[in-house]
RNA sequence: GGGUGGUUAGCUCAGUUGGUUAGAGCACCUGCUUUACACGCAGGGGGUCACUGGUUCGAAUCCAGUACCGCCCACCA
């Protein structure tokens, strides 16, 4: 065997970095938007501008890396897009952090000075993510990369606004909306989280004007009676009948209020009696809309109360709750308190809990936007894989509400819309207007309000791609294939694309959407920074390599859920790339430089191979055949696991075994040029088909296979390969398995009965079955290597030699003869044991074959199979006792 | 409350149209410096497939229900 200078363990550490950056300079990841190929496009999901890589991102980007690199493999013109989105209301809340360590704040700042700081921020950070992409491996074209406030987006999201307005689909109005009294903004529904937590329902008195009685109503919040406009009651409710119409007082403020009747009162919650605060709850909005009441906002901006409270202002809503609670029960008004669960909602990015709150804001008509979104999938254009997530889809576009798009931050598109100071008129417009067009006013101010983030996320798309202009890359990429991401952001994201897509562009923009599932850790929780459970892929990188990585994850992520990772689940990859590695490493050592570019890609001129090489190549072609389909279906820990289970357990573990005699020369010439062959095309083969998953491994493994030098062409250049189903042949692989059950029957013999692997052994072998026996004898050197064999007698009717270890296994006995080694008693318990097994089995096949209905019911090809196992097993039992019998005669 | 995913070996999971001796990786036990790999090789132990009923000749697999775990959605005060 040739010397070699491939190290004994793969070392990622240099090779990642030396091929990326070469990947880099030969401009591989780079799309041609002039193609004359077919296409395969993906957008990124745009991390946060200011965001760090987690583990979440490693999954992502690997399997949108993996289906990119495959496509490429097939030939197409590949483009993955990758950017950053700038994540208004998150970020905004970090710089505030920032700015309140250094003293200060947001309003102190002023709007243009703070939106400075936060551009300052976000140039410092953005990017860092991405460059953590590039260490995953990813084959973005970095060309290409978009960042949701680019100028051109920007441009973009100001003309979806202007057009969305032209078609009356934007409009302005107050209505109740969460408030995060934190952040002081309008939060979409979809951005609000609910927690629940043990309550209490509070039951106040409301005196009835001019007599002595009381209404009680239920409530949750009883700091909000500060705000009731009315109580209300069901129509139907026999109990209030005469009181509806009549006037109650509420108790501290001594306010009147209408007693009014309303469906939507369920007479069987609480008292039945509600009492109505129109500008802080969204029922009772609805409520004072039908019944005209007047609403009276209680709140600040900032949560704390105001002059409507009286003399609770400034409290804030826990401090208002406590001494209103206290007046009342001074006071008598507070009947009873009893325990009751509730949910709060909370700000999704800092879990304050969120005020429904009355204000004016801008909304987006969904209602019509959302009707192609759901033929869409209906009609089987827009697929989900998992398929089940399509009913999470279905469910939230044909339930869809108005959007609210505004937000009172200053981190964000700026709405365009202006007003003149003079005669209040609107104005939308992408560039302010030099005079007002009612009055000529120069007086004009623009919109304080921003644009929700998913404004211009939702434009992604399309919008990098250049539009509104209808560019090359527009019409070349777009639509894009498909779309990776996580299921919570199926609302948020993925629908309104899908919506955006057909409003603006008259197009599906993505054919198939894979949801996968969320990293957790070994105990299955959530990886968070408050848990300080999070494994730093970075770190995992740094530890195991980036392949390790990569294989680890999607062989770890169960298809459609959520995988549990800790930090020992990296070894399964690094194990794996090191197994390749080393298989590799024995072909190169044996191969030298005999083998061509053509001849380790093709196999076709070599003629009557070998069963073990028609054995390897037929599995190697069940294995692309396989893999491919999974790969199809984005069942991508299937197809890492295919190709895990051949490359190790067929090609390592059987071919290069048996292939080791031919290698050292103990067949013909012709034979070891045959078996070099074969090692060369299936490795060559492996390389290829394990790339997406591992790329950089397997490079630099296919550089040294084709000895080629550094920086000489890439495997990403060759063809993925394809199954050639001539080569596969299922008859001769069961023969095979026989072969193998042969070789394990040795090897549990030899072990259990200690017998060392230093001492070679005698085996005799009792085929009855002459094809079996046949194979045999062809293949008797394998069986020998494999066996660790001294003397093989192979024949049909052979004498079970005295003092010899026994097995049977169908059509075939195996005797070794251990005088002297023999220990009667561990023969004996190791036969009874294995007597009892099979004989366990030949009950149940019987007990089936007895059942006539079985028999007369089932189809022909079951009964006969159980007929057939009846016999084998009958084989076995009866020749097993032969042996045990044998044996008490020692 | 509605929806949805899960429950198979100590742990993490396969098991695609019902018929396999129910599998793999990790962990465990026993051997092994066998000239690719100890990040390895060989052998082995370990499961009433959550529970209850049903359909069927036959159920881990199909149906119904129960329990537990999880996620998403939800304006019942």
């Amino acid at each position: 065997m040739a010397e070699t200078k491939i190290a004994k363990q793969y070392n990622p550490f240099g090779v990642e970095e030396r091929l990326y950056q070469d990947w880099l300079q030969k401009g591989y990841f780079h799309a041609n938007e002039d193609t004359e190929k077919k296409t395969y496009s993906i957008v990124i999901p745009p991390p946060n501008a200011t965001d760090i890589l987690h583990l979440g991102h490693a999954l992502n980007n690997t399997l949108q890396d993996v289906m990119i690199r495959w496509q490429k493999m097939l030939g197409k013109e590949t483009c993955w897009l990758p950017g950053t989105d700038h994540a208004g209301i998150a970020t905004q809340v970090v710089v505030e952090k920032l700015v309140a360590k250094e003293g200060t704040s947001r309003r102190e700042l002023g709007r243009d000075e703070f939106v400075k700081r936060v551009w300052d921020y976000v140039s410092d950070r953005k990017g860092r993510i991405l460059n953590q992409l590039k260490k995953i491996g990813c084959s973005c074209d970095w060309e290409r990369t978009r960042f949701t406030f680019d100028e051109q987006l920007s441009e973009a999201v100001k003309e979806v606004f202007i057009r969305l307005h032209e078609k009356n689909l934007i409009y302005k109005g107050k209505y109740i909306v969460n408030w995060c009294p934190r952040c002081q903004t309008s939060l979409s529904d979809d951005e609000v989280e609910h927690q629940n937590y043990a309550s209490k329902l509070w039951f106040i008195k409301y005196k009835l004007k001019g007599q002595d009685q009381y209404l009680i109503a239920a409530t949750t919040r009883p700091e909000t009676m500060l705000g009731d406009t009315a109580l209300a009651v069901n129509p139907k409710d026999e109990r209030y009948q005469k009181y509806i119409g009549k006037t109650a007082i509420l108790p501290i403020l001594d306010r009147e209020l209408k007693i009014v009747a309303d469906d939507y009162v369920d007479p069987e919650f609480g008292t039945g009696v509600v009492k109505i605060t129109p500008a802080h709850d969204p029922n009772d909005f609805e409520i004072s809309q039908r019944h005209d009441l007047e609403k009276i906002n209680i709140l600040n901006p900032d949560g704390t109360l105001n002059e409507n409270a009286g003399k609770f202002k400034g409290f804030d809503t826990k401090a208002a709750r406590k001494a209103v609670l206290a007046e009342l029960e001074k006071k008598g008004l507070l009947d009873k308190i009893e325990d009751y669960d509730l949910t709060a909602g909370t700000c999704y990015r800092c879990s304050t809990i969120v005020e429904p709150y009355l204000s004016e804001q801008w909304f987006v008509r969904m209602k019509p936007l959302a009707e192609p979104a759901i033929e869409a999938v209906k009609s089987g254009q827009l697929r989900f894989h998992p398929e089940h997530w399509e009913k999470t889809y279905l469910y939230w576009t044909e339930n869809i509400r108005d959007w609210c798009i505004s937000r009172q931050l200053w981190w964000g598109h700026r709405i365009p819309v202006y007003y003149c100071r003079d005669c209040n008129h609107e104005m939308i417009a992408k560039v302010k207007p030099e005079k007002c067009e009612k009055c000529n006013s120069a007086d004009i101010y623009q919109e304080e309000d921003v644009l929700d983030t998913w404004f211009s996320s939702w434009l992604w798309p399309f919008s990098t791609f250049g539009w509104p202009s209808q560019t090359r890359e527009l019409e070349t990429f777009y639509p894009t294939n498909s779309l990776f991401t996580a299921s919570e952001i199926i609302f948020l994201w993925v629908a309104r694309m899908v919506m955006a897509g057909y409003e603006f562009t008259g197009k599906l923009c993505f054919n198939d959407v894979y949801i996968h599932g969320t990293v957790r850790d070994a105990q299955g929780r959530k990886m968070s920074k408050s848990l300080g459970n999070g494994i730093d892929p970075i770190e995992v990188i740094n530890q195991y390599g980036a392949d390790s990585l990569r294989l680890s994850l999607i062989l770890a992520t169960p298809e459609g859920q959520d995988p549990n990772i800790a930090m020992n689940t990296f070894e399964l990859g690094r194990n794996f790339a090191n197994k390749l590695w080393n298989a590799s490493r024995f072909i190169l050592m044996n191969l030298g430089d005999e083998l061509t570019d053509g001849e380790l890609e093709s196999i076709d001129d070599i003629r009557e191979l070998p069963l073990m090489d028609r054995w390897i190549l037929s599995r190697l072609n069940e294995t692309i055949k396989k893999t491919t389909e999974q790969l199809q279906s984005f069942r991508f820990n299937a197809a890492a696991k295919l190709l895990y289970e051949f490359i190790w357990h067929d090609y390592c573990d059987w071919y290069i075994e048996l292939a080791k005699g031919r290698l050292y020369g103990e067949e013909s010439a012709e034979d070891q040029v045959k078996a070099k062959r074969v090692l060369g095309f299936c490795l060559d083969g492996i390389l290829k088909l394990l790339h997406p998953f591992a790329p950089f491994v397997t490079e630099e493994l296919w550089h040294l296979l084709h000895r080629r030098d550094e920086g000489d062409g890439s495997i990403m250049e060759a063809r993925y390969p394809r199954a050639n189903e001539k080569l596969i042949d299922i008859k001769l692989e069961e023969m095979m398995a026989r072969l193998q059950r042969v070789v394990y029957a040795i090897r549990n013999i030899r072990a259990e009965m200690n017998v060392p692997p230093s001492k070679k052994a005698e085996v005799h072998l009792k085929i009855t079955d002459p094809a079996l026996r046949e194979t045999l004898e062809q293949n008797q050197n394998y069986l020998i290597n494999l066996g660790k064999i001294e003397k093989l007698v192979i024949g049909d009717d052979l004498k079970k030699p005295q003092l010899s270890a026994s097995a049977v296994i169908p059509s075939a006995e195996i005797f070794i003869p251990l005088a002297g080694l023999i220990d009667v008693d561990t023969e004996r318990s190791r036969l009874q044991k294995e007597l009892e097994n099979i004989t366990k089995l030949l009950e149940k096949t019987r007990k089936k074959l007895a059942n006539r209905e079985f028999v007369e019911q089932a189809p022909k090809e079951v009964v006969d199979k159980q007929r057939e196992k009846e016999q084998e097993y009958e084989e076995v039992v009866q020749k097993i006792n032969a042996n045990l019998e044998q044996l008490t005669g020692w």
